[in-house]
DNA sequence: AAATCTAGCAACCGCCGCGTC
DNA sequence: CGACGCGGCGGTTGCTAGATT
């Protein structure tokens, strides 16, 4: 007897997956989990076969996934266990923690294959404004811009799980040089020098609205005597403190775009998230 | 400005291992 | 023990956006 195939195709959708397909199956394992992927989409009403809802969810739905590019310790963990471990991508995936195997596999395979074959080569850069398929963006509930905001005595460091989009804006809109960003676009490191003389004027209200709980209230960079006063608590302290940035200070980082909708999705997702954390914190 | 090339990555395909009957 | 069903895995494809010519 010939083994049936995975799923009958005809008249199931295929190719990438529409907000509202997202939707039904994100609402769907929310209430009944998920222990049967075969008869899943045919209880939750999705006209796809039961592999692709899977891999819908564990690409990309699941709540635990770690959007954004791939630190340096990410890439160096990949590199080591790719030698140890081989084309095992689940199995390397497991050492990271909110990484898919796929994800690991792509990123592999299109940079750090050729690192490793040829070690002189240098790091890609991120492209600039890249955007998301329409239908990845629907619900791209993990790219939160989570991030933290290490002051010390000399130096201010933001990170972000935003990667190159914070990156690009830092650079083309408010003059931040490619030297004050971390190779992969994810971190912003400056001294109080540099950020009075050139970020602050510069990139005034627009930039950065950090609220802290060093604080105690918010520092609006940019007005007049805030930055000198963000400085002189961050430099009274004394001691490098890590604090989650709320993410209104993304959207109000990104709110000149156009789609203002899907920014104000994340900030709506990831402010109820960013508020228990500052209660714990 | 248009055409072409390239990189990134989501999604598909087919095979395999394991549990069940 | 073998057939079957299912989930999981790794290889590959093909679409899209950005970069280059």
């Amino acid at each position: 007897m010939v083994r049936a195939p995975c799923c009958q195709k005809i008249g199931l959708n295929r190719g990438p997956w529409a907000a509202e397909e997202d939707q039904i199956l994100v609402n769907h394992i929310g209430r009944f989990g998920h222990g049967n992927w075969r008869a899943l989409p045919k209880q939750a009403g999705l006209l796809r076969c039961g592999k692709s809802c899977r891999l819908r969810w564990i690409n990309y739905l699941r709540p635990d996934i770690k959007r954004g590019n791939f630190t340096r310790e990410e890439e160096e963990t990949i590199i080591r266990l790719h030698g140890e471990l081989g084309n095992r991508w689940s199995a390397i995936a497991k050492n990271l923690p909110g990484r898919t195997d796929n994800e690991i596999k792509n990123v592999w395979h299109t940079n750090l294959k050729r690192r490793v074959m040829d070690p002189n080569v240098s790091l890609k850069r991120p492209k600039k404004n890249k955007q998301k398929r329409e239908s990845s963006r629907a619900l791209d509930r993990s790219d939160s811009g989570f991030s933290s905001c290490v002051i010390d005595s000399s130096t201010m460091t933001m990170e972000t799980s935003l990667g190159d989009r914070i990156g690009s804006k830092l650079e083309d809109e408010f003059n931040v040089s490619e030297s004050d960003l971390s190779m992969d676009f994810t971190t912003l490191e400056t001294s109080k020098d540099r950020w009075n003389s050139d970020f602050s004027s510069r990139a005034a209200s627009d930039l950065l609205t950090v609220s802290t709980e060093i604080s105690t209230c918010d520092y609006v960079c940019g007005n007049e005597g805030e930055i000198e006063r963000f400085w002189s608590d961050a430099l009274a302290m004394n001691t490098t403190v890590e604090t989650p940035i709320s993410p209104s200070y993304y959207f109000n980082l990104f709110n000149s775009d156009n789609d203002i909708d899907f920014w104000r999705a994340i900030l709506m997702d990831t402010e109820r998230d960013w508020q228990e954390v500052s209660q714990n914190h």
